[in-house]
DNA sequence: TGTGAGTTGATTTTT
DNA sequence: TCAACTCACA
């Protein structure tokens, strides 16, 4: 069997499969098997007796390591490999190491809206005047001092340079503010453990001993902090084993250095080199255009990328009038293509540089009917309603974090206003204590009147009364947050639609829950649930097997590839982009980014750009992407801006049809919105809205069926969050709490008539569901 | 203190 | 274009 396998490699491959001990280093070219050969590789140490908690596997992205993870367990099932991004992996060391580095084991993960709430607080309070630099600056800059291991204590800025000054006074108060919260932002999970590493020689030693095989993807997007970690963890065993593709590097903007991956025959001096350079994915026309195009490249090792595919079609490049046009023109073939019978929609993939130019192509797509998904619409977690919610929930983990505190304090309002909260934050500096701390001594401050000292005293009340329910299965503390904290009445009583649909959302966010507590049991749910959340991206819920178009932008295609793939936009100032156009580095990257966007495809690949581009609001006239001249004319299809308003794929009849649309002015965008499948609004999370829906119809059902029956065995589906319901004995009452599942299922009921909270196993008790109001 | 209108200002890519 | 922020008013 296993011989079997190592036969159906490649000799390269196998090479990379059995190499044991000691560094490795696989040059990969685009879709040459990498996968398969870390998958391979991690089965093959399994098999020669490696145990599996000797093993780690790092990468980037949640998707890639659930995928591996996947991939492993079929060639050998049931080893508990440790597969995570980096930030995962360091999150759960620093549980057991956060008192080292001065925080608790409970700390919180700001994510990068909550980081920069405290960067512009600390601006504020350093009345630093953020006018000639943006807080995005000034996080940037604090960013790439963390990713290349400058602590606070040690960053100095660059004389004469005044944005150096700034810096070098916010971050140690940004950096002391995280600390007091007891909370680290993203670069913090790597800075944190690098430091832990270099300053704790009997630490770093026991991880070395605990983590004796190494496999890194995606090295060459590694930067200081990271590359830092994996050379300290594979000193006493350096089976460090890195796969990668210098020009796929393309996260340069976020501290990635190229330089890790170029140099790393320098830094472990015995490595094996293995290149990969057989394609197994496109056609050799298509690799034959990114080969040339990434010739012009550099900064970059030289590889021969190869194919034994078929010559396939020729690329196509299509300039069109406007945006629009290009747009309506990339849908109406994948409309033809797939009313045709010759693709299915989840065969097509376009992309783009950035998010904004979505738009034309979602309004195309959905006048064509087809299905897409988009990745990374508006992020689940980054919605008002769920932060709001997931604040509490931070704020009862960790007390001391304060910036859930400031999110949650009047939310729902309960009269503590601006005033009152300066007070606090004034009063909580005074001594050095947390804002919660400072919200108990209400009574006390001086500057507060009556009123508001008993708004906040009835905040930390009720604060207290969830902070009970800490332990509870995560689901329930958080129907205890909606029904406590009176968030959920709030909503439900607002007349606002929007409202409304927040409460879906919330809804949602309660099924995550509830799977989560399934999926997890652990001792201590919450924090892990909470981390979890704060550590998934919505590229992460992106699902290949849907029948869906995929939208997204060149970042998000690493590693994926589809049968046919759409570029567009390529065109100055968008690809490459205007910010990277000064400086070589920066424009060698973008050129990375257009060679990983082509070599996506297999079999069919089109760019193409617009002549007038509305962008901002405002309709200007593009200049052709400089790459465009560096790709090979003989193997593209070039149908060059025509006067006239047409170029199409087709001449005939998709003219007639392009030209008709782009003149009629009169095109109501109101019935593009009428004609909106319902389930397009949010990519990022139709399997928990499907989720969702299907409960509700068993819900109703079941309703239904206790209604016709005299005595109805209630099914635990039929009772939800904030739910009235009634007890023979207690009389009505309302849910405040839900966990467990099937036939443990309990319902936290709190009645009306002064019978307090109660505990049920929903089958075992009498509970009926009673119509709410 | 809360709300809503109006203004401003900023816009790459993501763990 | 759109979201965040300001400011005036209830």
């Amino acid at each position: 069997m296993w011989s079997e396998q190592l036969n159906a490699l490649t000799p390269a491959q196998r090479e990379a499969v059995e190499h044991r001990e000691g560094p490795l280093l696989v040059l990969a070219g685009p879709g040459s098997g990498k996968t398969r050969v870390i998958t391979h590789r991690v089965a093959n140490l399994l098999r020669h007796g490696v145990p599996p908690r000797r093993i780690v596997a790092l990468t980037f992205t949640n998707k890639a390591a659930d995928e591996m993870r996947a991939r492993i367990d079929q060639l050998a099932p049931g080893q508990p490999v440790w597969m995570s991004t980096f930030h995962r992996f360091c999150a759960r060391l620093l549980r057991d190491y956060a008192p080292s580095i001065g925080i608790r084991e409970n700390y919180t993960i700001y994510d990068t809206s909550d980081s920069r709430q405290v960067l512009k607080r600390t601006l504020e309070a350093l009345d630093i005047d953020a006018t000639l630099y943006t807080p995005e600056r000034i996080a940037a800059a604090i960013s790439w001092a963390k990713n290349n291991l400058i602590t606070a204590e040690q960053y100095e800025p660059r004389s004469g340079h005044p944005l150096g000054n700034i810096v070098s006074r916010v971050y140690p108060a940004y950096q002391a503010r995280l600390l007091a919260s007891s909370a680290v932002d993203f670069d913090d999970l790597l800075l944190h453990v690098a430091t832990l590493l270099r300053d704790n020689p009997e630490t770093r030693a026991a991880l070395d001993e605990r983590f004796q095989y190494i496999l890194v993807d995606e090295y060459q997007d590694t930067n200081l902090a990271q590359y830092s970690i994996v050379r300290a963890l594979s000193i006493d065993h350096p089976n460090l084993a890195v796969t990668g593709d210098p020009d796929q590097s393309i996260y340069g903007w976020r501290g990635a250095n190229l330089s890790n991956i170029l140099d790393f025959e320098d830094d472990y001096p015995n490595v094996r080199v293995v290149k990969l350079e057989r394609n197994y994915r496109s056609t050799k026309r298509i690799l034959r255009v990114a080969d040339c195009l990434i010739g012009y490249n550099q900064r970059r090792k030289q590889k021969g990328l190869y194919t034994e595919n078929d010559e396939g079609q020729c690329v196509r490049l299509t300039a069109y009038p406007t945006q629009r046009v290009e747009a309506e023109s990339v849908a109406a073939y994948i409309a033809q293509e797939v009313h045709a019978g010759n693709r299915r929609p989840r065969d097509f993939a376009i992309f783009y540089r950035v998010n904004a130019l979505s738009r034309s192509l979602e309004f195309a797509l959905r006048d064509q009917g087809i299905p897409y998904q988009m990745v990374n619409g508006l992020e689940f977690y980054q919605r008002k309603e769920i932060k709001d919610v997931l604040a509490y929930l931070h704020l009862i983990n960790n007390p001391r974090d304060d910036n859930a505190l400031l999110r949650v304090i009047n939310m729902p309002p309960r009269g503590i206003g601006k005033t009152t909260i300066g007070r606090l934050v004034a009063h909580a500096d005074q001594y050095r204590i947390s804002l919660l701390d400072a919200a108990r001594e209400a009574g006390m401050i001086e500057s507060l009147n009556k009123r508001a000292a008993v708004a906040v005293a009835k905040f930390v009340a009720a604060y207290d009364q969830l902070a009970v329910h800490a332990a509870a299965p995560v689901e329930e503390v958080l129907g205890h947050v909606l029904s406590g904290s009176g968030y959920q009445k709030f909503l439900a009583d607002s007349e606002n639609e929007e409202d409304q649909e927040r409460l879906a959302n919330i809804e949602e966010l309660l099924t995550a829950a509830r799977e989560f507590d399934e999926r997890n049991p652990s001792d201590a749910p919450l924090e892990s649930f909470l981390e979890d959340t704060c550590l998934v991206n919505d590229t992460d819920a992106w699902a290949a097997e849907d029948d869906q178009v995929t939208l997204m932008t060149l970042h998000a295609s690493k590693g994926l590839e589809f049968p046919v793939v759409f570029i567009i936009a390529l065109e100055e100032k968008l690809l490459p982009h205007e910010r990277s156009r000064e400086n070589n580095d920066l424009l060698e990257e973008e050129r990375r980014l257009l060679f990983v966007g082509i070599t996506r495809a297999r079999e069919e690949l089109q760019l193409s750009l617009a002549t007038y581009r509305e962008f901002r609001g405002q309709r200007r006239h593009s200049v052709p992407s400089q790459f465009l001249m560096e790709l090979p004319r003989d193997e593209m299809d070039v149908v060059e801006p025509a006067a006239s308003a047409t170029s199409a794929w087709e001449p005939g009849d998709a003219d007639a049809e392009f030209a008709a649309s782009d003149d009629d002015i009169q095109f109501d965008p109101e019935q593009l919105e009428r004609a909106t499948p319902p389930e397009t609004d949010a990519g990022s999370s139709s399997s928990l809205t499907a989720a969702t829906s299907a409960a509700s119809i068993t819900t109703a059902a079941k309703l239904q069926q206790g209604s016709q029956n005299a005595p109805p065995p209630p099914s635990p589906e039929a009772f939800h969050q904030g739910m009235v319901v009634r007890h023979p004995e207690y009389g009505p009452g309302k849910i405040v709490a839900l966990s467990g599942s099937g036939a443990r299922r309990t319902a936290t009921v709190a009645f009306a008539a002064g019978a307090g909270e109660k505990k049920f196993v929903i089958a075992k008790s009498p509970l009926q569901p009673a119509r709410s109001t």
